[in-house]
DNA sequence: TTCGGTGCAAAGGGTTTGCATTCAC
DNA sequence: GTGAATGCAAACCCTTTGCACCGAA
């Protein structure tokens, strides 16, 4: 997806809330594109220097609300901002017990299969209505295998 | 496994690293045997309210480097403390999003292998050294669907 | 002119830490 | 006696919030 799409798109998706694609927001998606991985509130400030904590923070949780973005935890407990599926396709993720990093995973149609099956047991035997899951992968990055 | 010998070998545990067995860990044991998922420290404290916030955290902590508890995070960023696997067995977590309770999820021998597998060569592809996974299923209990 | 967005400062909540004290081996 | 464990209070860090002001539809 261009930068031209996703934020025409965010702008639509904004607005279903009455919502602005606002300098903020829209530098902020800017950056989150740009970005490696899914990334902390405070390391978004190094690159967004002059926006406001709170702000970020407002902004970020407009952008969630209308599905732009994604809110993650690291192993810290802090919250890691990514951009929605919908632009980034469907994964998951793996995480260096050593580093802490995280990199994106796309999952077979096998795994999903078997996930569903295991959402549909544990619906049934704990009479749950399932909303999402979340599957966390460990072990050890190929770079951290070397030291 | 019995009390008696969930406490001798977290005994042994901790002093292959010259730590203690004390009445501090020792009770705070006992809790989370008898807990039905992840407790946070604030309801840990309910639990152990003569014991001090601090002593809890640095108790939970030993436990943990001792390999006898693990530290989880739930969606609110919170460090959630169980026993380990080798004390509970295998299992995974399912939360209500409405009242925030976690309770433990079995999952059948077959269905566990299966993802096991499909997680170990999604793994592999990223050149990773697998040590687990976890799988945290969100959704609303039967009580709060009645709400 | 109305309502959303921003900036600033203060507060919140979980978690950690420095330091003195107490305790077990 | 020596190192581990505890208690207390303060500090930390990420995050949220109240309030006043600004700005776009």
């Amino acid at each position: 997806m261009s930068q031209t799409d996703l934020l025409d798109r965010a702008a639509e998706r904004l607005a279903d809330r009455r919502a602005r694609l606002t300098p903020t927001r829209r530098r902020l998606l800017q950056v989150l594109e740009a970005a490696p991985g899914p990334r902390t509130v405070p390391e978004l400030q190094i690159d967004l220097a002059d926006i406001p904590v709170s702000s970020l923070y407002r902004a970020l949780t407009s952008l969630e609300e209308a599905q732009v973005v994604i809110r993650l935890r690291d192993s810290a407990g802090t919250g890691r901002y990514e951009l929605a599926e919908w632009i980034t396709g469907h994964h998951h993720h793996v995480t260096c017990t050593v580093c802490g990093r995280t990199e994106d995973v796309a999952v077979g149609d096998g795994l999903e299969t078997a996930i569903g099956r295991l959402l549909s047991d544990v619906a049934a035997e704990h009479r749950y209505r399932i909303s999402g899951h979340r599957i966390e992968i460990e072990g050890v990055c190929s770079a951290c295998q070397r030291h």
